[in-house]
DNA sequence: AATGAATGAGAATTCATTCAT
DNA sequence: AATGAATGAATTCTCATTCAT
């Protein structure tokens, strides 16, 4: 009998170095011959575990979308406080360790390609389904201030889920380029504060 | 030297033709080939005007910036009221016609060969320029809106601009996926009336 | 030793399953594993019955020319007239059901083998026998023929056999070309009409 | 300016030498890289005449047949007598030299091609108006016999030349395995004769 | 100055075969 | 004995870049 195998766990295992591959250099210029070196193994093997490159990549973003959440939750599950959830997770989204930089480069390699290949309707999907949990996800916790009055009843939780979640993305992008010239602590206290107060 | 203007001239048509084909394929998957059929030149006479395909993104990406910026300068120039000329720059950056949607994807593709790439330090920069410019704009637009009364006069307008750009950019990131399914208009107006207003 | 006996006709079976296949894509595009898949077997077993594809393919013709021949004698052997049963060959070889039409692929591709590698032999003996027992069975009838005097005495018997089995092959050929605009039927009547009395 | 190539000949150089190569080897089993190492060229310069495998498979066939043709009217050209123009052809162009030996093992290679790939729907077309276009020369000639009384007025030439064609296909399979063993002179007299005086 | 012919490194993918279990 | 995991050689094709003309 041959060597007996967990496939599943082993491709997700591919999938995670080609991950890390892919965030230094871009999916596209991620060799199979690199990863299949990274992973100890001959090139041909991969193909015992994915179909195409195009089936590692969904792969990933499974994988992607998947670690990204798990992160989110792990950052907020021991806050109480509704404000403090939603301005941790400003803050925390934004500045972000290693381990969220190089999903964000994924992240938008993966918009690129669901922008750019029409093909890909699959991506998109995913893509859609991650924007639109998160938004729920969001909105939820704006539903909680109201119920604590912290915000006010006729405030539309839909509409500023959508806001806090581009926004961080936005921030997230900018960060990455100017890094160290950039206070993205003041930035969300400030942000919140003016949500709060209003500017007048 | 007329002859150095002409090839600065040339340069910068090849750059926008380039871009044009970069922006629904990507850089990296646009070929010299292609770049050179559509100016209708030689695949060799390239070489003429770029040392290679690298020196070319360069100029695109300084012709991205400077399209990127020309258009919304045309975007405001006819608005005299402070608070309309960021509601429109709010919407009007994120909704999108044609032509800002093609810069985003050379911009997120640039964007990622500056994450990408440490090397390419020379990209960073335009692109912190760019951010940092962008910032002062906005900047001022809020000051201005200050010395009209329009805001309180303790809100901080770096700040502010830091925010409103990212959320343009994280908007525009997530309406290319959402497309139809995202009310940008609401969201724009809701987000003004909150920041004017206050949550609570 | 009923182990051996066992090989020998999983062997047989094996081959049969990789003809079936062979003759709808080619011996060469046909892999191993799609043999081994449709024989329910595990891709590593192909080896206990071959040494290696090339043995594969030595098997299939074996069986190819069994077949070939068990499938002639059987449209035969129930006719009595050897001009009806010489008739019954043109017609029925050359029109030929699916079950033909597969092994005439086949017999193309052996015969394809045995003229490029001059060091396939072992084909080039398999091919050449069966050319020679068919037209010794075709000549067999012809004399049966003149026995009964429906043909003259001094025809000769292994060129008109020689010749009967070359046409077939040569119509088989076209006709699975021309399929539907080739009348098959009228050609074979023809022939034998013409034969019989002449051109002149 | 770059080295002036005539693009056209250079196409046609290039699919003789693969043409010699695939005759030897199959089309399938000949590598571009064997062909253009032949051609003393560049792996990738192949790509500069043909788009495809499948583009350089077309060239081959249409001098395939191309050359086929020209072969047989040079066979025949300088015969007056019908009845001797198709005993040459059948004999000429059964025993076949070098040259009418490779085209028929591409000859073969490509009916393989056709029946196969339903795919390759354009070399079936090929294909057939090969075979029609060579029994409309042939039924031609039997058509000058009658004229010139050297057959019966009642016999079907459309008939008489598919028999021919096909008997002509088939003989040059047998002989190429069957090689020195073969009578093709004695083959073709005596089925000239036959066919003139009948069997009875 | 301009060109396109030529090139070869490198990419994804296939598959017969081996071998540890 | 049977298996399928693993492998690497080989294949087709792409493309930035060079260079002779």
């Amino acid at each position: 009998m041959p060597k007996i195998v967990d496939k599943k766990s082993r491709r997700s295992e591919i999938a995670k170095i080609a991950m890390e591959l892919s965030a230094q250099k871009g999916f596209d210029k991620t060799s199979i011959r690199e990863i299949t070196t990274h992973a100890g193994m001959g090139k041909g093997s991969f193909y015992d575990y994915f179909t195409d490159k195009e089936d590692l990549l969904e792969e990933i973003v499974q994988v992607l979308f998947e670690e990204w959440t798990r992160l989110i939750i792990s950052k907020l599950e021991n806050i109480d406080d509704p404000m403090e959830q939603l301005a941790t997770l400003l803050r925390e989204g934004s500045v972000m360790g290693d381990e969220f930089a190089q999903l964000m480069i994924l992240y938008v390699d993966t918009w690129r390609r669901c922008v750019r290949d029409k093909s890909s309707d699959k991506f998109t999907q995913y893509f859609k389904s991650f924007l639109i949990d998160s938004k729920a996800a969001v909105a939820a916790i704006f539903e909680n201030a109201k119920a604590q009055n912290q915000i006010r009843e006729d405030v539309d939780s839909e509409v500023l889920a959508t806001i806090l979640i581009a926004l961080i993305d936005g921030l997230i992008l900018h960060y990455m380029v100017l890094k160290p010239d950039i206070d993205i602590d003041g930035v969300s206290q400030s942000f919140f504060k003016m949500l709060q107060d209003g500017m007048k």
